[in-house]
DNA sequence: TGTACATCAGTGAACGCGCGTTCACTGATGTAC
DNA sequence: TGTACATCAGTGAACGCGCGTTCACTGATGTAC
């Protein structure tokens, strides 16, 4: 679809669109973005099921009836919305990866991003923290998804690590998951806050370092059985 | 009001009411659970956010204007509804409480019980869940305040404890929030599972078992600073 | 480049429907004597 | 115990409103020649 209309821009003269990037691709992929935005900053105060169709199309700025230019239902773009954030989460957890130091720099390290992270993509952290377990039966269920995926991920990762490579691939995907858990309690943590307050989210983060470390620590004392 | 209704037939004739309890209050009394069932079961699929009165009355098997006879407004029944989940969780705890063995022990135990309340009171854990995160603000702020001061209750249980008795009482507060935090994402994995399958049930119970198990070794290797 | 026709993203009016809330009511339960 | 009156939990009809979806339309963008 958005292939052909490339190959279209390609061929055939560039049009004077530099400026105001005006094709009707354009044009329709901006329109969409303005229908997901409006989404999350509805989702800042209401559940995803309790957002009406029309007053998405009234925060973004279109008729009702346009909605279905992009859409089939509103489910269609709930799932959209979630692709679209774990797409961010996924780049910042690349980041988090390029780290490689002693244990305690890790956490710091690792904790310093996430909640950056989270400030820049707060709504979207937002949206999945409380659809998690939401009413939507289909986004919870992507979600979840996504999330398993996430962990063991980070299981593979951890394999690597000089003592672990020692552990049962069952123990490695229990203590994955163990600090995804902690991981989501930290960013549910930061997400409780009211945005501004710094002392509050020093605090948090302290917090954060502290708990991580006791959870590293605990794997030291761990053996695996068979 | 209950007082005064229990007052009267306290003194007077003690009525035939023994075996239908047909009072008014009684009468009353039965509506308002109706009500609430009503809305754990509808809660079953839905957020509470996406549950409109007259679903909820429908349910009930009772009159629309019924509903204003026991509640303002459906916010005013979620927060009973909350106060209701919390006292069967309260009990759960006391019941917990009372196990006093070694630390594999005390862990085996309380993941049984946790489990199993889980089951007996299965609509109560999954409304919880889904509100802590939902998208009513004060079903949200009322569900925090319970769960932190679960945690500050746990925090006085385990400053009881040979090792921990010397920790500071910040980091006790940061370990009781880390092992509620994992008790939570215990509840929350039950819930997940299809009501009838015990093999995964007995997999995910081993794995909470030996998540908190990594815990509560990290915590020997934990030292308090300051 | 200029013209004539095709496409299709977005519009605005219309529909039938379930919503929350109000109201005067009914009839069983409770109270006074 | 029996009677006459008061209370009030629950009813059912009515209201105005926002909802999701449909439809024929408009007018800017795209294409063919």
């Amino acid at each position: 679809m958005s292939e052909k209309g490339h190959r279209k821009s390609a061929d055939g003269r560039q049009k004077a669109s530099k400026k105001r990037a005006n094709t009707r691709e354009e044009q329709k992929a901006r329109t969409r973005q303005k229908l997901l935005g409006a989404a999350l900053s509805l989702l800042e105060t209401r559940s995803f099921g309790a957002i009406s169709l029309r007053e998405l199309t009234r925060e973004a700025g279109v008729a009702p009836a346009a909605f279905y230019r992009h859409f089939d239902d509103m489910e269609e773009l709930g799932l959209a919305l979630i692709e679209e954030s774990f797409e961010a989460l996924r780049g910042m957890l690349k980041e988090a990866r390029t780290e490689l130091a002693g244990f305690d720099q890790v956490i710091r390290d690792s904790v310093e991003i996430l909640i950056r992270h989270i400030h820049e993509n707060r709504l979207q952290f937002q949206f999945i923290a409380r659809e998690r377990y939401g009413g939507v039966a289909a986004l919870r269920h992507a979600i979840r998804t996504e999330i398993r995926l996430f962990s063991s991920e980070l299981a593979l990762d951890l394999s690597r690590f000089p003592v672990l490579d020692k552990w049962s691939s069952e123990d490695l995907g229990t203590y994955a998951g163990l600090m995804v858990t902690n991981m989501v309690a930290i960013v549910e943590a930061v997400l409780d806050l009211p945005p501004g307050d710094s002392r509050a989210e020093a605090e948090i983060k302290r917090a954060a370092e502290r708990q991580l470390l006791m959870l590293v620590l605990g794997s030291a004392g761990w053996r695996s059985q068979t």
